[in-house]
Parts: structure tokens; C-alpha cells; sequence
RNA sequence: GCCGACGUAGCUCAAUUGGCAGAGCAACGGAUUUGUAAUCCGUAGGUUCGGGGUUCGAUUCCCCGCGUCGGCUCCA
């Protein structure tokens, strides 16, 4: 008898040789037909695998991450199987479960096309009838590379050149398919029952420009049905929020080849919004106590070459000009510049801590290939700031600037927040001992704040740990905006310093953080959270007093001057239309509230507001509207 | 940068096998004075991304360039 312990700490007593499906009957026939794999002490395994010794075990369904990768992956050779049946002379390569479904890579004599596509998935459709098994087999190296290479599989033969010996070599059988995988698979083709093919995309072998372009296939699977169309139409409200379309719809921004591509340039309605973030940035750093710099554009190449900028961030920078004989670099990054007015005198360590903070504007060269909206630009601002202190400041500046990243990103509409703790890499400055000590701090300063977080070991950069913290959107997409960022090489490479209590110079601390990021980036994401339905105290236009007839111009303008006098962003619409004209095209823009003035709001002193969602509030005194307006805005919701 | 798709009026899109480049919205002019998501009539609007080629004839086919979009880390 063999005993087997369930997650829930019950046990299950099975008299051997016995495999995982079996013992997913004995617990129950539900779980048996939804069972896809298993985990034995920790590993994932098919359902096929036989145990021969007591174990921990764990029936995997595709309502699991894991179940729901497995299909994926499984998926990913069904489409693979296809493209073999239907196109002989494609290579196979590799076709991994990723994010949101899967791919697989393959060498084919000419790009797959979008007909290719729908012959591949109804090709899929069909194996996936077939209810082939999926059976796993192991084979000696050579074997395999034999198997592969008598087949012109030879990106297969290199993979399996590659796997550290000692490793078994396993491939799975559907049919006549068989492809070299780790697996574990569904057991049948028959249990891949929601996929949809995507896109087909270039990609190099192995990622690296440099070797062969292959043709990816994108597509994704779910459990049933209903999990697919859910996707599906999450993608559909994704496009509808694209920052892209609604900040032409809104003009908010534009992008134009007249400029340049990834460069900017914000409409009168997109800067009124930037405005208003940037106010309520400078007054939450105020409160902070952060001072505010402005510094240049461009600077002299000397000091991209003393900040190392220019070895290790060359490649995204754009050319230097020249000036005078001299070359000059537009800057990529503020913080030389703030390097630079920390040394302009001798600084006591009573002066630190030093927060200062600028909304600086860099210039970065990426790939044409890689501009997207705001999202990805040659030209942004970021909300930069740098702190100066002393080692023994570390954890409560961190923590400090760690509460004004959350205060500030939750007054954006973003509450749920991921954050990431990387530590020292192979390759790194500063001794081991400031290393320990700052990533402490760090940690500390984190669990002050009682924050989950993961530890990502070694993904810190050469010179520094930091904190990245992620953001939740309104669909579940996550963006990371913030980063907070100790530096233990800049200090060193421009000498700067502190005297200490003891009278000896010290080398400062500093600290690079960013907490919106970018401010275009942040906008776009903004554009997409709220779907163009801004909150009044972001909104551009906050109200529009429209009228019925030209005989309430007087009072809507009345109205108008007193909201505007109030402090708030409104218009009037005075023009010869119907009112159902103009509240179609004053909801198309997104206005929260609609002002409507006619005959008896007139005689009243009143207005009657119509609320974003069509909501009539009838007639209301304009000193009421105006109170409430001004609540909410001062509300932020 | 590389692979693929795409590029038509300010916007969203049409235009058989190559045969006079169109519609709606927006703009402009006029009528309409209107009560909660589109009043009616009219006018104007184009180097079909740019350049070259094939052809009697190119938005359409071919080549080059530019731009936009989707991708190019997620290891069998």
C-alpha cells in the first residue's frame, strides 16, 4: 500500500503500482475528468506518471495557474502538430505558455499569413478531435538528436545539445507529431477544447538580433469556452481604452511625423490635465519637504562622461552636437545636474537630509521599432527627485518616500500595488557591507509600512538596490511607474561629500526615485484606467452650462462666470442647437457634468444637472451645484 | 534596427478582374429658437503617404523610401 498526502493534509491509501489519474479517481470522478496533471513532492508531473513510493500530491485542474499553463503549453503543440500537418517544411523551435497564452516559433520558407492562420486553427480544431493521447517518452541523447536531425528538426538538435547532462530527455507523442518538451501535457488532445490564434509576429531565434527571424504564432487557450470569450472581450474593452484612440477622440495629444516619432505634443486639453497632476505633485512634495530645481536640457559631454553615462547608457542616447567646438549631449537623465548643484558649496551633515525634486524633461533614442503612443516615447518628463543623506537616514528617508509613492499613486485611483525588492548583482560598486546594510534599510522600510513584497535577488542594478513598485489597473493590467533607486556610484564618480559631526568629509548617500515615472507614460495609463472618464478634479472640463434657447444666454453665462470664478474648468454652450444635440456631443467628450439652463432654471437662479451617467437631478440652486461641484473636486473622486 | 500587416477628405471608412475617387460625421453658408445622446437644406473639401516603374489607363500591379500598427525576455 502506498500513502499519498493531500494538500488538505488527508491521505489516500492505494495499493501500487498506481499513477497520478488514478489517484485522482479514488478522490473523486469530478476531479478525475478535470484532472490535467499532477504535483508529486513539489513537481509537476502527467497524469500517466507512475508512483512507486509514498508522496505529497496535488491534483492540477485548469483552474489552477498551473492547469491553466499546462493547457496552454499543450495547446501550443496542438498548434505546432497543425502547422507540421498542414505546412511539412516548417521547423519547430519552441512554443512556451507565456502571459496571456502561448506561441510557438517556427523556420518556414515564407511568413505565415492570416489565411495560414485559419487553416492552422481549423486544422487544430480537428486534432483536437481526433482525441489523440499525449504520451511522453523518454530517450537517450543521441538518440534524440538522431530522432531530430533524420527529421530537419535542427533548431530541436540544438536545444537538446544544450540540456545539461544527467537531465532526462523526454518528448511528447500526439499522433504522429512528437516534439521535445519538458512537459507535463494534458493526457489527450481531446481536453483542448478553448484556443484562438492570435497573430503572427517575427521573432528572432533565441531573442538575439543577431540570428534568423522566425515566424511566431501567438494564440490562447483557456479551460472552456467561457474563459475564452471572457479574454476576448477583456481585449475588446482594452482597444476601446487605447490611449491612442481616446486622446485623438479627446484631443488630449498627438504624436507627428512633422516632430518626429515618440515625441510629444500635448493639446490644450491634455495640458490642462498635465497641469493638474503637476500641481498636485508639487503641493504632495511641498508638504514632503522636497525643494524644486530646474536644470538644462544639454550639458557638456564632460559630464556624461564623468557621470559614466556615456559608457554604460550610450546606446540610448541620442548623438552629442557640437557648440562652440565643444560637444554637448542632450541629457538622457537629470541626475548629474542635481549632482552638480549639490557640490556648488560644502555641505554639513546638518544640511541632510536634501530633497530635490524637478519635473525633468530627457531625451532617450529608442529603436523606431519600439514607439508606442505615450507609452513608449523618445521625449518625456520625469517627476525626479534625489535625496542626499546620510547611511543612518537610509530607512526613513526609503520609508518616507515609499508613503508619498503610495499617497500619490492612490490619489490617481490606483490601490492595489505589487512591490519588488532587487538586491546586489554579480557585477556591482560599493562594498559589501553598504550593500547589506542599504538592502536592510530597504526591507525595513518596506515591512514598516506592513507591504507584501517579493525579493528579486541579484536584479538589482550595478550601483545600487532599489524598490519597483507595480499598479493594478482598472481591467487587472499591471504597469510599474514607481522606482525608488539607492546610487552608490554617482557620489563616488563626482566626489561629494558631507562633513560629518566628527569633522571628517563623508561620501553622501543618494537616492534616484520617480514616482509617477513618466509623465506621459503615467498620463497614458491614466487615459486607459479611467477610459476617458476622468474624475472631475482631473477632467479638463469639469462643466458645460448649455442652454435651451438663446433667451438663457444671460444666466448660463451668469453661471458660467461664477463656477469659473470658483475656480472651476467650465464652459458654456450658447449655440443654436437642440439640447439633445449638444448633450450627445458634450457626452462623447466625457464632460462629468452637464449644466442645462433654461425658462424655469433661469426664473430660479437654478440650474438642472445631468450627471456623467445621464443621471437628471432636476432643478438645483446654483449655489448648491456650485458646493457640490467644488466637494467633489476638492474630493478627488 | 529586423519580420509581417497597413497607409484614400480634419475623423471613421467605401471604391468589381486596372477604367471619371465616394459616403457619414466634422467644417462653412442658410433655415430652424428647440427640455436631456444626432433638425433640415446647401457649399466646399483629395499630390489616394512620397518617389520611380509596368500599362492606352494605376487608389488597385511591381520596386525603393517614409510612417503607423502587431511582434522581436519569458528558455525543450
Amino acid at each position: 500500500m502506498l500513502r499519498f498526502t493531500l494538500p488538505d493534509g488527508s491521505c489516500k491509501e492505494l495499493p501500487a503500482p498506481v499513477n497520478v489519474a488514478a489517484i485522482a479517481a479514488a478522490i473523486g470522478t469530478g476531479l478525475a475528468r478535470a484532472a490535467v496533471a499532477g504535483r508529486v513532492n513539489g513537481e509537476l508531473v502527467d497524469l500517466e506518471t507512475r508512483l512507486d513510493a509514498d508522496a505529497a500530491i496535488e491534483i492540477i485542474t485548469p483552474a489552477t495557474p498551473d492547469g491553466l499553463e499546462i493547457v496552454r503549453h499543450s495547446t501550443s503543440h496542438l498548434m505546432a502538430h497543425a502547422v507540421k500537418e498542414l505546412f511539412p517544411g516548417a521547423q519547430v523551435t519552441i512554443g512556451p505558455a507565456v502571459a496571456d497564452g502561448f506561441y510557438y516559433d517556427f523556420d518556414y520558407e515564407r511568413p505565415f499569413t492570416p489565411e495560414d492562420l485559419v487553416a492552422i486553427e481549423a486544422r487544430m480544431e480537428e486534432i483536437a478531435n481526433r482525441d489523440l493521447p499525449v504520451t511522453r517518452h523518454l530517450m537517450e541523447r543521441q538518440e534524440a538528436m538522431d530522432w531530430f536531425m533524420a527529421r530537419g528538426e535542427r533548431y530541436k538538435a540544438e536545444i537538446i545539445a544544450e540540456i545539461p547532462g544527467g537531465q532526462p530527455i523526454s518528448l511528447y507523442r500526439q499522433g504522429e507529431f512528437m516534439d521535445l518538451c519538458r512537459g507535463p501535457h494534458v493526457p489527450s488532445t481531446g481536453r483542448l477544447k478553448a484556443f484562438k490564434l492570435m497573430r503572427v509576429a517575427g521573432a528572432y531565434w533565441r531573442g538575439d538580433s543577431r540570428n534568423k527571424m522566425l515566424q511566431r504564432i501567438y494564440g490562447t487557450a483557456f479551460p472552456d469556452k467561457k474563459g475564452l470569450s471572457a479574454h476576448l472581450t477583456l481585449l475588446e474593452e482594452a482597444a476601446k481604452r487605447d490611449h491612442r484612440k481616446l486622446g485623438k477622440e479627446l484631443d488630449l495629444f498627438s504624436i507627428q511625423d512633422d516632430a518626429g516619432g515618440g515625441l510629444v505634443l500635448w493639446h490644450p486639453m491634455g495640458a490642462r490635465m498635465r497641469q493638474t497632476i503637476e500641481e498636485q505633485w508639487r503641493q504632495a512634495h511641498r508638504a514632503a519637504g522636497y525643494e524644486f530645481l530646474f536644470t538644462p536640457h544639454m550639458a557638456n559631454l564632460d559630464l556624461w562622461r564623468t557621470s559614466g553615462h556615456l559608457d554604460f547608457y550610450r546606446e540610448s542616447m541620442f548623438n552629442p552636437m557640437t557648440v562652440d567646438e565643444q560637444s554637448y549631449q542632450i541629457r538622457p537623465m537629470n541626475c548629474p545636474f542635481h549632482i552638480l548643484v549639490y557640490r556648488s558649496q560644502i555641505r554639513s551633515h546638518r544640511d541632510l537630509p536634501l530633497r530635490w525634486a524637478e519635473l525633468g524633461t530627457v531625451y532617450r533614442y529608442e529603436m523606431s521599432g519600439v514607439l508606442h503612443g505615450l507609452f513608449r516615447v523618445r521625449g518625456f518628463t520625469q517627476d525626479d527627485a534625489h535625496i542626499f543623506c546620510r547611511e543612518s537616514q537610509i530607512e526613513s528617508e526609503i520609508a518616507a518616500i515609499l508613503d508619498l509613492t503610495l499617497q500619490t499613486l492612490r490619489t490617481f485611483g490606483f490601490d492595489r500595488f505589487e512591490i519588488n525588492l532587487s538586491t546586489r548583482p554579480e557585477k556591482a560598486v560599493g562594498s559589501d557591507a553598504i550593500w547589506e546594510k542599504a538592502t536592510l534599510a530597504l526591507r525595513n522600510a518596506i515591512l514598516h509600512h506592513g507591504l507584501e513584497y517579493r525579493e528579486d535577488a541579484g536584479g538589482g542594478a550595478f550601483y545600487g538596490p532599489k524598490i519597483d513598485v507595480k499598479i493594478t489597473d482598472a481591467i487587472g493590467r499591471k504597469w510599474q511607474c514607481s522606482t525608488i533607486q539607492l546610487d552608490f556610484n554617482l557620489p563616488e564618480r563626482f566626489d561629494i561629500g558631507y562633513i560629518g559631526e566628527d569633522g571628517v568629509r563623508h561620501r553622501p548617500i543618494m537616492i534616484h526615485r520617480a514616482l509617477m515615472g513618466s509623465l506621459e507614460r503615467f498620463f497614458g495609463i491614466l487615459i486607459e484606467h479611467y477610459a476617458g472618464h476622468f474624475p472631475l478634479w482631473l477632467a479638463p472640463v469639469q462643466a458645460v452650462v448649455l442652454t435651451i434657447t438663446e433667451a438663457h444666454n444671460d444666466w448660463a453665462t451668469e453661471v458660467g462666470q461664477k463656477l469659473r470664478a470658483a475656480g472651476l474648468r467650465v464652459e458654456t454652450d450658447l449655440r443654436n442647437h437642440k439640447v439633445s444635440y449638444k448633450i450627445r456631443e458634450h457626452a462623447m467628450r466625457k464632460i462629468p457634468w452637464l449644466l442645462i439652463v433654461g425658462e424655469r432654471e433661469q426664473a430660479e437662479g437654478a440650474v438642472s444637472p445631468r450627471d456623467r451617467h445621464g443621471k437628471d437631478l432636476g432643478l438645483m440652486h446654483v449655489d448648491e451645484i456650485l458646493h457640490r461641484l467644488l466637494q467633489e473636486n476638492a474630493n478627488r473622486t
